[in-house]
DNA sequence: TAGTCGTGGAA
DNA sequence: TTTCCAAGACT
């Protein structure tokens, strides 16, 4: 099969077209100034399904504050997520503070440059492993991310499903077969340069392509049906009512979120599901979830907001309370000025502006 | 395997 | 407006 897939692929041209290209072209990128293996680490973490524009303010601040694996094995992780606020995927900042730590305690804080070693890092997949040993580490190690996959299925006209975890694996194999091994570091990045910059998901520019004499699907007309991606279920909404409760201290009651699952450990206010328990009803569900006892007041507006598998409508009410504390240790009562001193996911962070004017 | 896990920008 | 998606990992 893979062989049947490579016979006739000029593979060294391959390699010398798409790193000439890669050198000549590449962008003047933050990461790519340093052969540091940590902060490497660090960018390739923030990159994981976002684009290079918005990492790039995320990951200067990250490094002047957390310059070294022992600086951020020593941070407070409400530090670290608020470093990591409006990036996403949260889960990506606490694992890699896991994993620095592990760095830290069993590797005298030098980054493993073995595939078993790194691999094993909490956070750390098939693609970032392979990203740091040949980026920071000049092995020839695959790297297989979106853009590759883009790339080699136009390549080699590729026509199987990429959505599908064994298509990685397939091109993990291609990948390995494809790669220089003289400039490893230069063949991965420019692989997935090419595919940011020319050969992206819709209309490729074609015409300005370093490796078009190499391109089947370009060949056969077929570069816009490539790659084949089959395409995921719509988000379900579920509709919450978020309440800006004050006290009688001008405090506001925020809620932190669970240490697993989404958002977990970031900061909220507080939020009832009122599809299940009706409006009618949410004073008793907040006291019997809470031990809250407030007023609803009036609406202070709506927001929509659309994750990757869900969306959350919000309906935002003021209230009120008698109460300065409550028995829960999730529920913490916050004068204005400083709930930017937690870490809030967008959602709830657009709610602020309902609270300072 | 398929679902979970964010966000903002482009077409 | 809707859709898609961007240098994925984890369960």
């Amino acid at each position: 099969m893979l062989d049947k897939t490579l016979r006739n692929f000029d593979i060294p041209a391959f390699q010398q077209d798409l790193i000439n290209w890669y050198q000549a072209n590449k962008r003047d990128l933050p990461w790519r100034r340093t052969q540091d293996p940590y902060k490497i680490w660090v960018s390739e973490i923030m990159l994981q399904q976002t684009k290079v524009d918005t990492v790039v303010p995320y990951f200067q601040q990250f490094i002047e504050k957390y310059p070294t694996p022992y600086a951020l094995a020593e941070a407070d992780e409400q530090d670290v997520l608020k470093s990591w606020e409006g990036l996403g995927y949260y889960s990506r900042a606490r694992n890699l503070q896991t994993a620095v730590r592990e760095v830290v305690a069993d590797y005298g804080g030098k980054v493993p440059d073995s595939p078993a070693a790194l691999g094993s890092l909490k956070g750390v997949g098939p693609y970032t492993k392979g990203a740091i040993l040949s980026i920071a580490y000049d092995q020839p190690q695959p790297a297989v991310d979106g853009n590759v996959m883009r790339v080699f299925a136009r390549v080699l006209n590729i026509d199987e499903d990429i959505a599908k975890p064994s298509t990685k694996k397939l091109f993990e194999k291609i990948a390995a077969e494809l790669i220089s091994t003289a400039d490893p570091s230069s063949f991965n990045q420019g692989v997935m340069e090419l595919g940011a910059l020319v050969c992206t998901p819709k209309t490729p520019s074609c015409m300005l392509c370093p490796v078009q004499e190499h391109c089947r699907a370009f060949a056969d007309g077929l570069e816009q049906e490539l790659p084949v991606k089959t395409k995921g279920k719509k988000q379900k909404t579920t509709t919450y009512a978020a309440l800006l409760i004050k006290n009688e201290q001008n405090q506001y009651m925020i809620e932190k979120r669970a240490e697993n699952g989404l958002l977990a450990n970031l900061w909220q206010f507080p939020m009832a599901p009122i599809d299940e328990i009706g409006m009618e009803h949410i004073t008793n569900w907040f006291f019997a979830e809470y031990g809250v006892q407030m007023n609803i007041g009036d609406k202070a507006g709506t927001l929509k907001h659309v994750f990757s598998h869900l969306i959350w409508q919000l309906e935002i009410f003021h209230a009120m309370t008698m109460q300065t504390e409550t028995a829960d240790e999730r529920i913490i009562f916050v004068k204005p000025e400083d709930l930017r001193l937690y870490p809030f996911p967008v959602s709830h962070q657009k709610m602020l502006k309902y609270i300072l004017d």
